[in-house]
DNA sequence: GTCTATATTGAGATAGAC
DNA sequence: GTCTATCTCAATATAGAC
């Protein structure tokens, strides 16, 4: 079987076993046993595991940096923000790896790359569009925002996730709504701003 | 040795591995060494590790909802609820104890019954204590609130607590700037209403 | 590339002496 | 209560045949 195809598959298996179980449920044994291989192979493609989670880091957040700019840059941005941020499996997967990154070196260099980069990209990003919103960045400075949304996101996703009767739902649809009035807000703006 | 203390001993040996290294670093034999006694001793105690655990979170969380009722009954309900919330110790024992609810059913449990508790508190408190601070319930109601305020404890703790060059300092500063503002207000509209 | 086999380490948990 | 000793299992990782 072609090598890298192998590869990716083992790289989804242990996505998938992050997922259900948590970053501490993945082994050697168990991801081959998903992909149906033995668990020596495993290590022939990942000579440790802690590239293993590096690979799982990557090739979800591979693009990231990439997809911040082009939904800061799109018609509605945080409304595209918000869906991003609070997509169950991307929020799940990316709380599991930073936990796992407390005890592997090599992958909480990779995860705080990605998170500064991210940050850079945002806050950049905010510093125009944040009066285009109506929100005076004296009083909610980009960090804030930045630091909102992905918190909100967390919280959320986290309760949802792990079945706590805590509203999530209510909470969803009300950060939902907030965010319809923001972007109203920046199509009114942003109109009156064009007309002048 | 008394057995009350040596119980004590463990628990508090658990939370500083789990701070330190995250909960799959929590081993019977790991948690012996920090206390100085043989790993069977700690099965002696807590026969499962399930149990353990369980125990670091009721020691943390135990008399949580009624420290949360008294922050909310209390002169800045705000303020204090931050500060709670973004204690670094608590907040991130909390994410590791969720995160290692995961596999542990017991412990879920126990998790799920405290943020449901808290959550109905901190909404039963939020329904009169929105419009003293200004804030109207259609557009933020009590679980938006909730949420946000969690979360945003969640994102700058861990920010902070991983070494992400996410400028969390910034962001905590500028929170603490917003909650300033909000203590302002409130107090200024309770001080209206009373002279009325 | 993929396997079998194995070295090594550590895990949770129990038995039983003291 | 506390220990030593041990069972059983699973982990990471490597060696070497094919």
């Amino acid at each position: 079987m072609a090598g890298a195809d192998k590869r990716e598959r083992l790289v989804a298996a242990t996505e998938e076993i992050i997922l259900r179980d948590g970053y501490a449920a993945v082994s050697s044994r168990r991801v081959a046993a998903a992909v149906g291989i033995q668990a020596s192979l495993v290590h022939y493609y990942f000579p440790t595991l802690d590239e293993l989670f590096v690979a799982v880091l990557r090739r979800r957040s591979g693009r990231a940096v990439e997809r911040m700019s082009s939904i800061l840059a799109g018609p509605e941005p945080m409304r595209a923000w918000w869906r991003a941020a609070s997509d169950p499996r991307g929020s799940v997967l990316m709380t599991e790896l930073i936990a796992a990154a407390h005890r592997r070196p090599a992958l909480h260099d990779e995860v705080a790359r990605i998170a500064s980069e991210l940050r850079r990209v945002q806050v950049g990003a905010l510093e125009s569009l944040l009066p285009q919103y109506g929100l005076d960045p004296a009083k909610f400075p980009p960090v804030f925002v930045a630091t909102a949304i992905q918190g909100m996101a967390y919280a959320v996703v986290q309760d949802e996730t792990s079945g706590f009767d805590t509203r999530p739902d209510e909470a969803r649809a009300a950060i939902e709504r907030f965010v319809d009035v923001l972007e109203a807000q920046r199509a009114g703006l942003t109109a009156r701003a064009v007309a002048d």
